[in-house]
RNA sequence: GGAGAGGUACCGAAGUGGCCAAACGGGGCAGACUGUAAAUCUGCUGGCUAUCGCCUUCGGUGGUUCGAAUCCACCCCUCUCCA
């Protein structure tokens, strides 16, 4: 184990917030593997680049010999964090979460180490499935509604008129209480400042040692403005394709690119400064490269790239197309169309090729009453992704 | 418990009997331009229909009317002030 210092240096790089650095150094020193927390959200099946963020400071815990200690939170699911979201969610099923915590234990998989002696993972329905209603009243009467209403988000919505339900107030109180049930020592989180806070004062309350607390910087999603998240749509998964995971890299404005080699490969400034000097487009290219070579390795790496730069820079479509077997003779292009690709409605359909966003052997169609005698090897192309080569059988 | 305000399309927000598939803004999609992007400009943005056109939508359910997002009744939900 390297010394305490080493490591806490290295543990350090990347984190917005520790609470505290002089804690974690004692911890540190005390030459023990660590507990380290990481509370998981099970509403959403599928990790993004957002996620991989706080896993990848949890791996790098791993290697140093800490055990990670992943909650399921499952019962806070019933819930769903307030956090961000400035709304109260749905409640989910337990079915659901089910199914939805068990494909997280896959996909962590990709980026954490598995050894049983460095990954515990726990579901936090354990006790709070046990607790009965007195127990839950001891544990709300351990928070004030004012220092509740100090959280940001219950402030904002407080102020704005929108609902908070009382249950959600109980949110931070049960993150708090995982703490002092997985005796954590260290909990990383993006965006849960407080909720993490409380569980210090639990633990103290509990006569526990407080843990610390290591707060990582949020990753912008691809809109280049709000958080990463399913919800929003503006993420990308770490299954997604090797295609879709450059392409949808390209297509994020420069100013995000930078911050994305700072939160995702750990770039310090000066790194950063050097590559500004080359052109943009390359930059970005190394940065899509090295995010598909994360999670499908290099050859699929060079291989999405080189898609890339003959759909985009010469445009030859051929090559990449995906192949589309049609029954000879003529076909309504609108129904051409739906069979390349799913949409939500014909209208939608209709509404691309008027708009001029569809195109066959590169000249565009803009009648949609248009019928088109096929042809082996004819490419379809709508829209900026879909492309197409039709195969007559 | 009392008084008041409100619930409109993905979001915000107009509309208060027919001209409303519903202004406007944001977002999204497509096109032009580029470096792939950003910025900018343009178009589209309920569904079905190859055309005339038809169908469903304004918290819910009923009702008034030739006709309702708009009027009435009851219900559900949110917010504000008072208790």
């Amino acid at each position: 184990m390297k010394n305490a210092d080493e490591q806490l240096n290295l543990l350090a790089q990347g984190c917005e917030t520790v609470v505290t650095r002089e804690e974690l150094k004692k911890k540190l020193e005390q030459k023990r593997p660590l507990r380290v927390k990481l509370g998981l959200d099970p509403t959403a099946p599928d990790l993004h680049l957002g996620h991989s963020v706080v896993l990848r400071k949890l791996r790098q815990f791993q290697d140093l010999g800490h055990k990670a200690m992943l909650i399921i939170g499952d019962y806070t699911a019933l819930i769903g964090d307030p956090t961000g979201q400035n709304k109260t969610r749905p409640m989910l099923s337990e079915g659901d979460i089910e199914r939805n915590a068990k494909t997280y234990f896959e996909q962590a998989g990709k980026i954490l180490d598995a050894a049983p002696d460095k990954l515990e993972i726990r579901r936090n329905g354990e006790w709070f499935a046990k607790m009965s209603f007195a127990d839950v009243l001891r544990l709300a009467s351990q928070m004030s509604v004012a220092r509740m209403l100090e959280r940001d988000t219950f402030e904002k919505r407080f102020e704005a008129d929108i609902t908070i339900g009382i249950h959600e107030f109980l949110y931070p109180l049960m993150q708090g209480h995982d703490s002092v049930m997985i005796r954590s020592d260290v909990e990383l989180g993006a965006d849960q400042l407080f909720n993490n806070l409380v569980g210090r004062d639990l633990q103290r309350d509990a006569g526990q040692e407080p843990q610390i607390v290591m707060i990582l910087p949020i990753l912008e999603g691809l809109d280049g403005v709000e958080k990463m998240s399913k919800s929003k749509g503006n993420y990308i998964g770490i299954t997604e394709s090797p295609k879709d995971m450059f392409g949808k890299t390209m297509s994020i404005g420069d100013d995000l690119m930078w911050k994305w080699y700072t939160l995702l490969f750990f770039k310090t400034p000066a790194e950063i400064a050097e590559l500004k000097k080359g052109h943009p487009m390359e930059a970005k290219k190394a940065l899509a490269h090295a995010i598909v070579t994360q999670y499908h390795g290099a050859a699929a790496a060079d291989h999405a790239r080189e898609d890339f730069e003959k759909q985009f820079s010469k445009k030859e479509l051929r090559e990449i197309a995906r192949l589309l077997p049609v029954a000879p003779g003529e076909i309504w292009i609108v129904e051409l169309i739906e069979k390349a690709h799913k949409f939500g409605s014909r209208s939608e359909i209709r509404r691309l090729i008027q708009g001029g966003g569809v195109s066959i052997d590169g000249e565009k169609i803009s009648d949609e009453k248009a019928r088109v005698a096929v042809r082996d090897g004819m490419i379809l192309k709508v829209g900026k992704l879909i492309v197409v080569k039709l195969t007559v059988a």
